[in-house]
DNA sequence: ACGTTTGCGCTTTAGC
DNA sequence: GCTAAAGCGCAAACGT
């Protein structure tokens, strides 16, 4: 078949879009995971530095998501 | 078997045990839901009322996840 | 103010009672775990448990949805 | 202070290092979704994907096993 | 090296 | 029907 299954070649291509992807994916987290080894080499404790992001990044989203209250109050109100 | 089979009679104690638990956990589900309905009927607006449960809850995480910290850090450094 | 504020505290109160419902909603979760805590120490496969209750749980379903289906039935021909 | 804290530094400097890495983590999980949205507006069936993607990532590690057991024949066979 | 415990990703479910 | 959030299961990481 001279000019293919096009669907199947299509699926085929979304496909490996993604495993590449995750593959990319897959590499950040062995580099996360490098960094940590080297942190630890150099005598620093993984696990509080583990806490530490968790903490940091938590404190991002609460951050986040209490200007998204505040957008939801002013259109309740009808403030702009 | 006036004996019976015991460790079936265990195993099917347990299923039962987590069936009713996860029934009752259901049912909270239900009542939360039938909470925001009567609110909606009072005219409150109930995605509203979501983000500020979520931003209650992920403040209280927040705290907790703090005083983790406080203690990993406590540990590291062997103070108590 | 004597008479208060009466939308906030009526609001604060459904706000109340979804987080009441929900920790006990939670407590019912950690209740699972227990169990199955429990029953891995007894010598059962959890992964396995898991699966049992998940079948269970979707022949249920099924016999609810056959159910339902029989009195869509009933009501079409005016049977109660 | 011109001499810096260099252990608080050297620990900053990790924790940023890993915070990058989470984002093009999370970036490369955000370019999936978005493979998936564009398939389905293709008319393929997401579900279905996650499946086909997860069995070959199943086979892809089967592979890996099998081709670590024979490393760890040959390493017990002194064959290099 | 193993078992336990925590964090992360996925799946499923609820709301709009 | 789709989108967003929450609960669940799994896997890696820590401690023994």
């Amino acid at each position: 078949m001279a000019e293919g299954n096009v669907a199947a070649d299509q699926l085929r291509l979304f496909i490996e879009r993604i495993e590449r992807l995750e593959e990319e994916k897959k590499s950040m987290a062995d580099d996360v995971r490098d960094v940590y080894a080297e942190a630890k080499s150099n005598g620093y404790d993984t696990k509080t530095m583990r806490k530490i992001v968790a903490l940091r990044r938590m404190e991002t989203h609460v951050r986040q998501e209490a200007d998204a209250l505040l957008d939801t109050y002013r259109n309740a109100l009808g403030l702009a």
